[in-house]
DNA sequence: TAGTTACTAATACGACTGTAAGATGAATCC
DNA sequence: GGATTCATCTTACAGTCGTATTAGTAACTA
């Protein structure tokens, strides 16, 4: 039952290295059969077309880190374990260097297909939900199971703003080498998380 | 002299437009030369190769970005300049929106193409000594011409969070609607610039 | 055992690709 | 005026592209 599962998954992973290697301009599905070692008439087989194999594939890699994250232990300092998921979304080692670079290149196709863009916000969204709990947590805050609590305007901001961060760290770090990266990141981030998101949440002045 | 640059730029242009509609896959030198209402010949004329045309429309969007923050006034209330050149670099109205969704299409393509990687490193320095300004403006702090002032890495760390946030701010906002973009947009900047960039320079506390 | 399904492969076709090579006309220069 | 340069176009060639078709093999099913 899962046998095409496993095809499309092993497909989609070849197709990340050829992203990682040529960019999506170098996406075909002759390439991919090549990268995977397996014929054109495979990938045809698991796809019907080009455009649902890349589809597929973006969906996989988002599916990837959520995976990844959810290995992360929460319990203990909340300080410690946010830390550790917000790290874990940065491209601060080589894997996940190759990870963010190729994801970026999924984003930039989504601007003018439909199909991946509607699966970006969806990733987005899901991410700021974690952003949310995070925030939440780290300001000791209720963490809230359903929509019923009352949104807080200024946490809703401030979530936002967190996401920002966390894109656009990301967006920097990439166009560094990875050693270097590692050293900056953590330090950048933490002198937000202090600066921000732990600040004691006091009223609007005006 | 400058006839081969004018055709340069027409069809920088057209090319931008193209990469708008269809994306940089989309971008082929027919393509681009139907977009400009020219043969193919004429686009081989002014760029002998496909990557050369691509390098040089990269670089002349990068220019336009550039020669419109160079026309904000800067005098008059610090915090009126500043935020104007800030809300200038975010997709909140419709050309900028499409404008920084080619730009973004040019820096996921960087991720494979040594050259536009090297441009792309120009741009974000130039936008870095941009927002170190910026900061130091806005904080009362003089204003270096050569790079003689001791640095001070307090300053440093908050222009690269800047930079994080305006290209995290950019991200997000290009996914909405840029009416809604236009709503949120200068809220969260203003939220950012008060919380962080304006906060008083008080020292480490370790 | 016969039949059906899942998988892999090979081949073919028309469209599009980047690029090279000439041809034409207009403008510029000596 | 003759020569030269420049902008533009057309044509041509060798690839690669996505995709449809067909065929073969292995495995399960009844």
């Amino acid at each position: 039952m899962t046998d095409a599962r496993d095809g499309r998954h092993r497909l989609a992973e070849a197709l990340t290295r050829v992203v990682a290697h040529e960019g999506i301009a170098g996406v075909s599905v002759r390439a991919v059969a090549s990268e995977a070692g397996v014929s054109a008439g495979t990938v045809q087989h698991y796809f019907s077309t080009r455009a649902e194999m890349i589809r597929y594939a973006m969906e996989w890699t988002s599916a990837q880190v959520e995976q990844r994250l959810a290995g992360v232990p929460r319990w203990g300092d909340v300080r410690e374990w946010t830390r550790e998921i917000l790290l874990g979304l940065l491209p601060l080692d080589a894997d996940r260097h190759r990870e963010y670079a190729v994801w970026l290149a999924f984003v930039a196709q989504a601007a003018t297909d439909p199909s991946l863009a509607d699966l970006n916000r969806q990733t987005s969204t899901k991410l700021r939900e974690l952003y949310s709990r995070i925030v939440r947590a780290r300001r000791g805050l209720p963490i809230q199971a359903g929509g019923a609590v009352p949104a807080d305007p200024t946490v809703d901001a401030d979530v936002l703003l967190l996401q920002s961060v966390m894109d656009g760290l990301a967006l920097q770090l990439v166009d560094l080498e990875w050693e270097e990266a590692a050293k900056v990141g953590p330090e950048l981030l933490d002198r937000y998380l202090t600066l921000v998101v732990d600040r004691p949440t006091e009223p609007e002045s005006t």
